[in-house]
DNA sequence: GATGAATGAGGCTTCATTCAT
DNA sequence: GATGAATGAAGCCTCATTCAT
């Protein structure tokens, strides 16, 4: 989990919680978009209408921006997963429901989840970023387990490969962040039908 | 088609051909690993043994190593996908040749696949990259034709959105680069036959 | 000859020794002149005729010169003090030897005893700078030992406060620095043999 | 002498005396902590509780604070100075008490006395800081003419080098300023006791 | 083929200062 | 009297690249 109250920090990092997210959001769109190495901080401030310098007013440093997106990012997306695990649904249920609160997070947060997409497995080498390794093995967990149970429950097929499986079904959520667009043709939980209809029931078609 | 013949260069950069495969696999290896911008000149050449200058001396570039391992990595993945589309195959037979032939060309070139995966986006913008662009567009016809086949060929289901489908089946075929390791527990055409098993059948348990 | 035993340093940091003296004595002199943090490293390159960036071929850091301009000065120091209170001198020719090296140390690195008084109070409290304040207690240490003996031995004066004249004894030594003038009018031996006169006699003339 | 009254200043920066007197001392503080360069206006400004900004109603810049801490401690201590210079002593007793007073000033003014200490020299150059110079020659006269009057009248050795003795008391009562703290074990007037002691007739003892 | 040394552009960051409120 | 936000210059450092040897 991300940092806490900070006490005595340089920069007491305070300034109007609005301007913050403001230039948060700015700066997600750009790192987003170019990629965090090669965004510079003149870009982000170009975006923003203001001098390079004056970013620092508000944030530490191009990196505490990256922490705070990405950290905030991870705590929504906790508290929504930590809710549907912790709700008493069956296998199929959770699954469901997972992948529909991620299709939902990527609407909320794009810029997020496409910056934790490219950056989140070498950041996570940095000891600062370790809350990314955390977050990820948090993850495998609530995944995996839930596969598991479902094939214990003979909900899902007894010959899955589970890890294989949810590397996949992992992926296939989270990479959609590079080409969904909010507000485009398919609501979030259209595109979490349409998935999980793929996954679950297969594309090909069966006479039955 | 990328570049052709090094017809205007400066330096002209023989060198043994050996000795630059050699050079760019470890550059793409380095790429991989850290990002193209985060990847210094020195980085390669420390992995090299060699000075950062001495890189010079065979490649007139950082951009065009990068440019030889994308473009080298095309090249041969365009060739393994022409000899599959020009094999007369029915729609369903179609997809799992690609699929396996794709999961191959990770075993292969796993580093070009995993800085394609992450660099293609934004070098797409750049006029020297513009035959990613053309890939990916050729890339998105095969796939989507097949799959559009394979639905009037009544061998797919016929409510599935095809363009969603296919954002889902390419991207959890690539984003497979994150975390394959040549060598590893399960063969590519094992991957692919799990992979296939799930998308075509889906991994719901049917009691028929 | 490049990099030679250590194995993953960003910057080797080796270069033919001669041209990190060269820039060495050069920073030293530019240190000593304006301080260290006034300093900038574009001044030290313009001295040595190259670009600020030009430096970090050489050093690590504008820190990192200053750092080894400061220890290698103190290691040459202590070898000297080291000969002399290893000597089995007694306490008169013990003081009289130490001030007399310190004067001819500073003749030969006047720009590192500049930098040592001005900046070794404040870098004291940067770990990395620890030495200083090692040094600084082994100084101590020789210094007041030295007077103590001789008290004991009835060679210096009963009622002199020890740790006062220590201080006395050592600024005036040391802040010779801030105007001796390398190949100026008076020897390093002769400004010892002055000084010592004062602090032995006394300048006040006595009707004996 | 110093700069006189405000005449062309943009902000007439009057405020309340005392708070200029209370925001100088702790502006001093810091300097002769941290060293003038190595002082950030928000350094100082959080020792005050305020906001850097703040301090430009006080003041008009961080230079003008030097200014105003440098020239009020030379004021005083060359009210006091000229006092002694003018009582008609005798080269010893002259001596005695240029030595006494200046070990009061850097009881009352440490902070200036430290910060003239080390910047003083670097000041000189700046033309705004021109009456540092002038000071420091003031001062050499006073200082020198004590000495040479007193080996004419035989009151001290005759063999002195008089410049070189000047230098050596000099240095070692200002520097004293880098370790005295007020209200410590020693008054002003007991050091200066010590150290005349010292001086005057010599840590050797003298069987007579 | 490779080294050693340098260049020059550009990146992140700091900081004195300003000014509307 | 003070705050909050911003400016703009400057500082340290990195890095792709060049080139004489």
């Amino acid at each position: 989990m991300p940092k806490s109250s900070d006490s005595d920090h340089k920069k007491t990092t305070v300034s109007a919680p609005e301007r913050r997210e403001e230039l948060l959001a700015i700066a997600a769109q750009v790192f987003a978009a170019q990629g965090y190495n090669a965004t510079t901080v003149r870009k982000i401030a170009d975006a923003a209408g203001m001098l390079a310098g004056s970013l620092y007013y508000h944030f530490d440093s191009k990196e505490s921006m990256l922490d705070e997106i990405l950290s905030g990012f991870l705590d929504e997306l906790w508290a929504r997963y930590d809710a549907v695990l912790g709700a008493g649904l069956g296998p199929r249920e959770t699954l469901e429901a997972l992948v529909t609160e991620s299709f939902r997070e990527i609407d909320r947060h794009l810029d997020a989840v496409a910056i934790y997409q490219k950056e989140s497995k070498h950041l996570g080498t940095q000891p600062h970023f370790a809350y990314l390794v955390e977050s990820q093995q948090k993850f495998e967990k609530a995944w995996l387990g839930t596969l598991e149970r479902g094939v214990a429950a003979k909900v899902f097929r007894p010959d899955l490969d589970v890890r294989l499986t949810y590397r996949f079904v992992r992926d296939t959520v989270w990479v959609a962040a590079s080409w969904y667009r909010p507000g485009g043709r398919h609501s979030p939980e259209e595109i979490a039908r349409q998935y999980l209809s793929m996954v679950l029931e297969g594309i090909a078609l069966h006479d039955s």
